[in-house]
DNA sequence: CTGTTAGCGCCTTCAC
DNA sequence: GTGAAGGCGCTAACAG
């Protein structure tokens, strides 16, 4: 009674559109792909007997008869930069050319340097030159990245993620909203705090939109919602030991009464180990020496942005777009996931 | 220079295995699937053959080729129960048989009543004698259920999902944790209510282990972090408007000192809407009811189990082990998802 | 401009 | 036991 069938429709084929339409399965195949001479007529014809049969390509078959591969750039920061936060991205744009192995794909990593602007132009460049069908870029330094503008072949569908540049012409940004993802530690951080003492904020990266927007996010919420006192303490670009001891011995000895630490991005570890318990932590991402903290109470709650499900969808987009030829979302928004000592092991 | 080429190996062909062993397709074909009668020898050498090659079948070219369709039943609580939550499960499931459509998948519902073993029964038969190559359940009904346990054809492969029966026959089970995420909401009243107060627990369905068990981890992480009392309220298992109303009265007049609220279901929305803002409430599923509470700031946090994920993993699970023949994991854990105010809008 | 044909890798049927 | 052949739906090369 409750039983429902659900049987997918049977699909026309162009062979039964090509008998409907009294042509060749070569013409019908000509006005499917838009290529060779067809006439007016019978385009028009066999185009409106694809629409009343609803005629949706068999990709199963199409990938099997294909025999050319798709030549995909990626254009990503060394795999240990950020704790390897990179890493964990670049397996995850692996495993899902693993499991859509069936297209034929020929996927290039280009790896950067990202606090180098000359390296990450090069390869760039370098990415380009082999002319692929598809590039995805995480669009970290914006200048550079801006400069290839107008320098993207016809051919070439983008595909941005981790960050995102809206003023360059790319086909979608795969990632999570900077923004919020920083208000919800700002909220977090309340809790924590019950709006008592006063919350220090790593400003790490200037140069990075994605990082300082998450710091805007955070600031703003207290500012709205607590009387805390908000003191920003800027670290240069290049991540080196001394300056995140030096940091935070000079966060300790200005704050008599911190209660808070926020820190946008994967170093917040290097900042939780030096500083005293009762103090609560809020930073990104599950790189492994955050985790490890997390478990161990150092770290109070860790946002997170999926860095393998974030490669994964990036690159399976890019396959629509190339591949497939299907249209995608310009913007895909990656849920701002809430970690803490309770539910970590859920999420490994 | 930092280039990867990322080219999945040539895969061999049952085409050049037959020319390396000598033998023509056709008997490569039958080693392969284990069917007809082939002489011990070619078995053994063409066997090896795969092995040495590591031959994968094409699933792409298997697919294609393969006419009959492969049958799976679903036996799933009716869709608007649980707040929908039901029918969220089901749109995953859907989703997910849409995405494969290449599969060739003849997915059929067995909708039944949750509050009726009865029905459940019934539709556990009907599932059944449709003789289907895999089934997904959601076994709320534990007693029931394990009266099918020695029910189930050979041919047959089960697989659970949402709540689990690990002493039931099924392959894999699919779902959260139901004591950690407990636990989790243990912890997350406990920073919102600062160990002040007292706290009251919302005990429903009593014979469904799934829900029982998130209401325990709640209690320990109480029980074991703060000094906090924590009363227990039982409601009958149909969920009635009045018995809720009823229970919050209860709530509100027994305690002076109410501080939090924990429901372990999805029907935290009726308690939050009839106890007063200061008291912290704490539930479970983004359901449409409970996403608007939850951003007009009357429920506090709930954790989310992702319904369609959940749907979709299932049944890309039951594909695999049915039409794809591979293993799959005993347990496979979805995350544990705290979702706020703040952070909602990244979840939609 | 259009039709024909030979695959892609696998499965199935039929014949020997 | 085994081989041969046709076909799944689509692509691409080759004739006209």
């Amino acid at each position: 009674m409750c039983t429902l069938t659900h049987s997918g429709l049977k699909m026309i084929t162009i062979k039964e559109i090509a008998e409907q339409a009294g042509v060749s399965i070569g013409t019908v195949d000509r006005v499917i792909h838009d290529r060779g001479r067809v006439s007016e007529k019978t385009k028009n014809k066999i185009h409106s007997i694809m629409e009343k049969e609803g005629y949706r390509r068999n990709i199963v078959a199409s990938q099997l008869s294909n025999s050319r591969k798709t030549l995909l750039a990626v254009l990503i920061p060394h795999p240990h930069q950020n704790d390897s936060f990179w890493g964990m991205i670049g397996d995850g744009i692996r495993e899902a050319g693993e499991k859509l192995s069936y297209f034929k794909l020929d996927i290039r990593f280009y790896y950067f340097d990202r606090y180098s602007p000359v390296n990450y132009t090069e390869q760039f460049e370098e990415a380009l030159n082999s002319n692929p069908s598809g590039l995805l870029v995480a669009p970290i330094l914006a200048e550079e990245t801006m400069k290839f503008r107008d320098r993207i072949p016809e051919n070439c569908k983008v595909v941005f993620f981790n960050s995102d540049l809206p003023e360059f012409p790319r086909l979608s940004c795969i990632g999570q909203d900077s923004y919020e993802s920083g208000r919800t530690a700002g909220k977090l951080m309340h809790i924590l705090t019950g709006d008592r003492g006063s919350i220090a904020v790593i400003e790490v990266n200037l140069e990075d939109y994605h990082i300082n927007t998450r710091a805007l996010g955070f600031k703003d919420y207290l500012k709205e919602q607590t009387s805390m006192a908000i003191s920003s303490y800027y670290l240069p670009p290049e991540n080196r030991k001394d300056e995140f001891e030096i940091t935070a011995k000079k966060i300790l000895s200005e704050h008599r009464d911190l209660t808070g630490l926020f820190v946008p991005n994967s170093s917040v570890h290097f900042f939780a180990e030096r500083l005293p318990d009762n103090v609560k932590i809020i930073g990104f991402d599950q790189v492994e020496a955050n985790t490890r903290q997390l478990k161990a109470g150092q770290i109070d709650f860790l946002i997170n942005q999926q860095p393998r499900k974030q490669g994964e969808l990036a690159l399976e987009n890019l396959i629509k777009c190339t591949v497939l030829q299907e249209e995608i979302p310009i913007n895909i928004k990656l849920p701002i996931e809430i970690l803490c000592r309770e539910n970590i092991n859920s999420y490994e």
